[in-house]
DNA sequence: CGTAGGTTTGAGGTTGGTCAACAGGTGTGG
DNA sequence: CCACACCTGTTGACCAACCTCAAACCTACG
């Protein structure tokens, strides 16, 4: 149920087996939720944190005029509201953009991780802040990269994060949003991302059709997209 | 020297006073860093983090066309690189927009919080994730809103965030920057920054000359913007 | 076999970008 | 004291990016 979270994890330091065992006592409760429905409501105050097991889920607020951003994308492995446990009242909501299997972790058994596991505490912390680290490389790829780009930097992300977690198969990932939701990701019209993504496609960069991104060209697309990994954080050390 | 910091963790929950003694003695090794200079390098490895005690600082990136995306703004009271003592690698730089007075944390220091002050722990935990918040409303604005309505909303958050460490008079503030400045936080070019400052100084919402901003009627630009602070949580509450 | 969701395309309008020029203020060297 | 460079703000002209509206097409599904 937490292989994808202990993936996470691993890849930035060494968890010690009582860790592990310590998240599978504290995460539980599994559940589906179906694809369109909320996971977390805007303006909840939940009690528990939900790690997503699997599917996709998306951070997402909706504005007086109807339009909806969303701010985030979450993959199997991702918590996606354990800022959840600092902030406590939801400032957006997240939904479930497949049919999604969650688990939860009750903020009481956290609030104990922290005066008991220092470091299983900073790990947690550790991952609040690499999407703090996502969140600013969307801003810096919608204020100052081309659309094209932008999309470009988008597929190579979910690339690199999917493959953390196994969730690739060779050079292509199962992606079952449609372009309208990729749409609300880049801030931009639908009509707009399909005529972007035929520029990549011309480029043969990448193909997507049936549900699934195949990168063809991944030196030219990381270069389209100014795309580096740092930010990820995907390297091994003490924490 | 830490007086701003103790008013923005104590907005949000209340510290006890060994908590503020800790951090009195964690924190220290004030020294000034002049306009334009980096606070903290891009690739760099920081031991410490730092406190901006007063000033203004910007998180920027810079990419292979020249463009520089500022992804944060930094007042008096917030850490400009807390998330370092987790990511360990900086992912971008930190920039002096005025003269700042910094001081610093060793994470050495900070690990030794987390192994003993759990609940100090958290309020900085905390804190990283008031940032990340800060950046989700930020993606939105860059996203859903329009330009106007970007800008206003910028001014809203940061009168708001100056409020808390008592950094306005009446409803105005301290606001050295140019307008490029501002043009590389919203990501658009300076000549439509300045066309769409005209714009909110024709509607009477605000007043922006000799490095002041005066707000002229808060309603009518928080309505603009759209403006709902619950995403700076300004509630006190037990973390 | 009709309906709904998703993709694709075109036409025409708006937003925002680039280039260029000018004005005012400031600081510096002659 | 003047001449000059430089930084910031402002404005106009023109062009590219992106939006909205609309329609056509496809597939899956009841």
């Amino acid at each position: 149920m937490i292989e994808s979270l202990i993936r996470n994890l691993s890849a930035r330091d060494i968890l010690d087996p009582d860790e592990i065992a310590q998240l599978q006592r504290v995460i539980g409760n599994e559940r589906y939720v179906g694809l369109g429905e909320d996971i977390v409501a805007e303006g909840s105050r939940p009690m528990t944190s939900t790690l997503l097991v699997d599917g996709i889920a998306a951070r997402y607020r909706v504005m007086e005029d109807g339009t909806r951003q969303i701010t985030a994308l979450h993959v199997a492995g991702d918590f996606v509201d354990l800022h959840a446990f600092m902030l406590k009242t939801m400032d957006h909501g997240v939904l479930a953009l497949s049919r999604c299997q969650t688990a939860i972790a009750d903020h009481k058994d956290l609030k104990l991780v922290t005066e008991t596991q220092p470091h299983l505490a900073r790990m947690l912390w550790l991952s609040t802040v690499i999407d703090g680290a996502i969140h600013r490389e969307w801003i810096t790829a919608m204020g100052g990269r081309s659309k094209k780009s932008h999309l470009a930097h988008l597929i190579c992300e979910l690339f690199t994060r999917l493959k953390v977690v196994g969730k690739v198969k060779g050079s292509s990932f199962h992606f079952p949003l449609s372009q309208a939701v990729v749409a609300d990701v880049l801030g931009i019209s639908l009509v707009h991302l399909n005529k972007t993504l035929q520029n990549l496609r011309r480029d043969e960069v990448i193909q997507w059709e049936d549900r699934v991104i195949a990168i063809q060209n991944w030196p030219e697309l990381a270069s389209i997209a100014e795309f580096d990994d740092v930010y990820l954080n995907l390297v091994n050390e003490p924490r």
